[in-house]
DNA sequence: CGAGCCAACTAGGTTAACTATGTTGCTCAC
DNA sequence: GTGAGCAACATAGTTAACCTAGTTGGCTCG
C-alpha cells in the first residue's frame, strides 16, 4: 500500500491511526481493529500492521491487551481495564527478582572463594 | 541473555541502551556498535536487536542514519522523557542496570564455578 | 597520479512463519 | 442447568530471509 510519500509504510499506518485517535474517530477506551482487520483494510501485511501498532504501544498512545485488543489509552489516566500493567508492581516484582538472585550469587561466592578459586576477571 | 526479568528480549535491550546513554557510557554523538555487533554482544538475533534500536529510535533517544550507524542524540536537540522526568523513570534505569550487572556476575559464576552445561540462552 | 568502480560495511523496510499466551464463547457431557 | 473442556481468535515475541539504500575505503585502470 501507500508509498509515494517516501515514508514507509508502517509509519504511514502509525500516523493514520494516530490521526484517528486525536482527532476522535477512535476515542479513549475503545478497541482498534484487530491486526487482520486493519491488515486487510490497508491492503498491507501482518508484519507492518504489527509495527505500525508496536509504534503506537511505545508512544503509549495505545495499550495491548493480549487476547481482547489494542485500546486507546485514556489520556492521562487508565484504560477501563487497570490490570497489572502497573509500573510500580512491574518494578517491585523485578527487585524481589533481583534480590533472590543476588542472594544466590553471594552464597556462590562465598563457598567458592573460601578454597579460593576467585576467578573473576572483566 | 534474556530471560531473568521477564520482559521481553527487546525491551531489555532497548532499556539496557537507555541506561547506558542516560548513564554516559555513550555520550551523545557517539555512534552505537552495529547492529550484528549488538546482536553478538546480547546473543540476541539481529531482529531482536533492529526491533529494540526501533524502540529507542520512535523514543527520539538515538537517530539512525543508513550506511553510517545510530547516533546519540545530542542532548540539547533531544526532547525525550517524554513522560519521564519522575523517579519512576530513575528507578528503572537503576533497576535495570542492576538487571544486566547481576546477569553478568551470574554469568561468569556459571561458567567459572560449573562445568554442567545448562546455562546458554540458545 | 587521479577518476571511477567495486566490495564491504551500515541501517532500514518488508514479509512470513512459528510460538506463546490470554480471552471468549460454544458445545457437550453429566 | 451447570461445569469442563475445547476451538477460535486475539496480541505478543522471536527468528529468519530477502531487499533497498547510503557510506566508505581500497583497488584498478586509464
Amino acid at each position: 500500500m501507500v508509498r509515494n510519500t517516501g515514508q514507509p509504510a508502517y509509519l504511514q499506518i502509525a500516523d493514520d491511526l494516530r490521526a484517528q485517535i486525536r482527532g476522535g474517530s477512535l476515542a479513549p477506551g475503545t478497541p482498534l481493529p484487530s491486526t487482520t482487520k486493519l491488515a486487510e483494510r490497508y491492503d498491507a501485511s501482518l508484519s507492518v500492521v504489527k509495527l505500525a501498532v508496536g509504534v503506537l504501544r511505545t508512544e503509549g498512545l495505545v495499550i495491548g491487551q493480549q487476547g481482547k485488543g489494542v485500546f486507546v489509552r485514556e489520556a492521562g489516566e487508565l484504560p477501563p481495564d487497570p490490570k497489572a500493567g502497573d509500573e510500580l508492581a512491574e518494578l517491585r516484582a523485578t527487585v524481589q527478582d533481583l534480590a533472590v538472585r543476588l542472594a544466590k550469587v553471594e552464597e556462590q561466592l562465598a563457598t567458592s572463594t573460601t578454597r579460593r578459586s576467585g576467578r573473576s576477571s572483566r
